[in-house]
Parts: structure tokens; C-alpha cells; sequence
DNA sequence: TTAATATATGAATACATATTAATATATTAA
DNA sequence: TTAATATATTAATATGTATTCATATATTAA
């Protein structure tokens, strides 16, 4: 019985404590949206060819072997993330990471979340 | 002339990087599956609270604000998913994170996700 | 200007999945 | 055993979103 007593107030604590460090609803969503960025192969794809440097659509769809369609839908997803820019050249246009956090990320994923 | 050429090649030879580096197609299904169970706020709360402590389904609910039923959900694809454990006492099911991983990934992704 | 090429976009479709309500199962208490 | 409590599960619904086809836009070449 005290001890029960003891385990709920133990509890209660463990709740205050982890809502206390919970990040705000907004923060929530912003991480999940990012996640859920990297949570496509179609996307991956995009992402591990373009680790290797600057290509145009077409190279880009052939890399990864989808439409070209699918694959500007997709581009024009992970751009509007910052997670990759674009230049023109010509009648192509190249894109490329927009840094190298995102391969950052791809790495530690391999580590943490046990992905092969 | 000379200089598309070159260019062109320098593509191709790209691309072959690229595709020599990219992972099988079942471990992009595999990552990308990882990444998905992160891309969902419901999800990312249950994980945050959970990294105070043990906790049992009412107080999950409680503190994540959402229904009973939903969270069982959500609590069944966590474990599936190995990312967490859970022990039965008396009638309540406790659950608790598997191990550090997943927060090791939380925070990273702070850091190069820019997440807040 | 016209034709050809490269990319982007809009609308429709298909599919995945989060949530809900209702109910089933399991444990404890009476 | 019966009632109460805690959790899980099933089926239905709703929502989000990836893909496709058709077409629009933009650039270069003829």
C-alpha cells in the first residue's frame, strides 16, 4: 500500500518532469515534418545520389529510376525544405544538398536506428 | 564544345558514384520506414515523454493529450518497430524506451535538422 | 519565329495510415 | 463468480500524400 503510494507519486514526478522537457507543439510538428522528409525511399534516393554532387532532372530521375514527373514533385518537396537548392544552366537545372546536415542525419541513422 | 563534353562526362561519372554508393533497395525501405516512425508529432511526444521514465498507458495518454485508443495504436507501432519494450504490472502495461538510440537521434536532429 | 528540349505544374487517382467508437481481453478486487 | 479497471483490437472513416498523365513554361537551336 505505501508502497504504491510511493510508485504513483514516483510517477507523477516522472510525468511532471517529462512534460516539463517536452518541446513545444509547434517544435513538434516542425520535427516530425523533417522526419517525415526522410521517411520515403523515393526521397532517400534523391538524397544519397545527389550526396555524390550537383545533377540536372533528368540524371536525377534516371539515378534513382523513376518519372520524371514523380521525381520534380519530389525535388520540389525536399526544396521548399531548404534541404536542397537549384541553379539554372542553360535549359537544365541542377540541383544539389543545400548543405551537409542531411547526410549528417543519413549517417547517425545508420548508427542509431539500425539501418543497413 | 570541349568544355560540355568534359562536362558531361564529369555527370556521368557522377552518377556512377552516386549509384555505387546508394544503399540496396530494401535498405531504403528500411530507413525510410525508420524515419517515418519519427515523422508523426503523436509519435515524437509519446518518445519525449517516454524519456523521462517508465510510464503506463493512461499517463502516456494523459500527458500526450490523446485518446486511450489512439495511443495504444501508436504504442503497438513503437513496439513493433523494437523502439520500445513494455512489462506487464498487475494491470497496468508499463512502457518504456528501448534503449538510447532513438534520443541520441532526437538530439542530432535538433542539431542538424534545425528543429527547436 | 518555330521546333526541340528540359523542367514544372495541375488535376485525378490510388494508396497508406492516423483516429475514432465499439468491443474484446486480461487482471484485480469484492 | 461478478464487477471494475487497464489495455488491446477491430472495423470504419478521414486525411494525407505519392504517383501519373497531360499540359504549361522556359530555354536553346534552327
Amino acid at each position: 500500500m505505501e508502497d504504491m503510494r510511493g510508485e504513483e507519486r514516483e510517477h507523477e514526478k516522472r510525468l511532471e518532469k517529462a512534460l516539463g522537457q517536452m518541446p513545444s507543439e509547434a517544435g513538434l510538428a516542425e520535427m516530425g515534418a523533417r522526419f517525415k522528409l526522410l521517411g520515403e525511399a523515393s526521397r532517400l534516393k534523391i538524397l544519397f545520389v545527389l550526396a555524390a554532387g550537383e545533377l540536372c532532372v533528368e540524371h536525377i530521375s534516371q539515378a534513382v529510376g523513376g518519372k520524371q514527373s514523380a521525381v520534380s514533385h519530389q525535388l520540389k518537396i525536399l526544396k521548399d525544405a531548404k534541404i536542397l537548392k537549384s541553379r539554372r544552366d542553360g535549359q537544365k537545372i541542377l540541383y544539389s544538398l543545400s548543405d551537409g546536415h542531411v547526410i549528417t542525419m543519413l549517417d547517425v541513422a545508420k548508427e542509431h536506428l539500425n539501418c543497413d
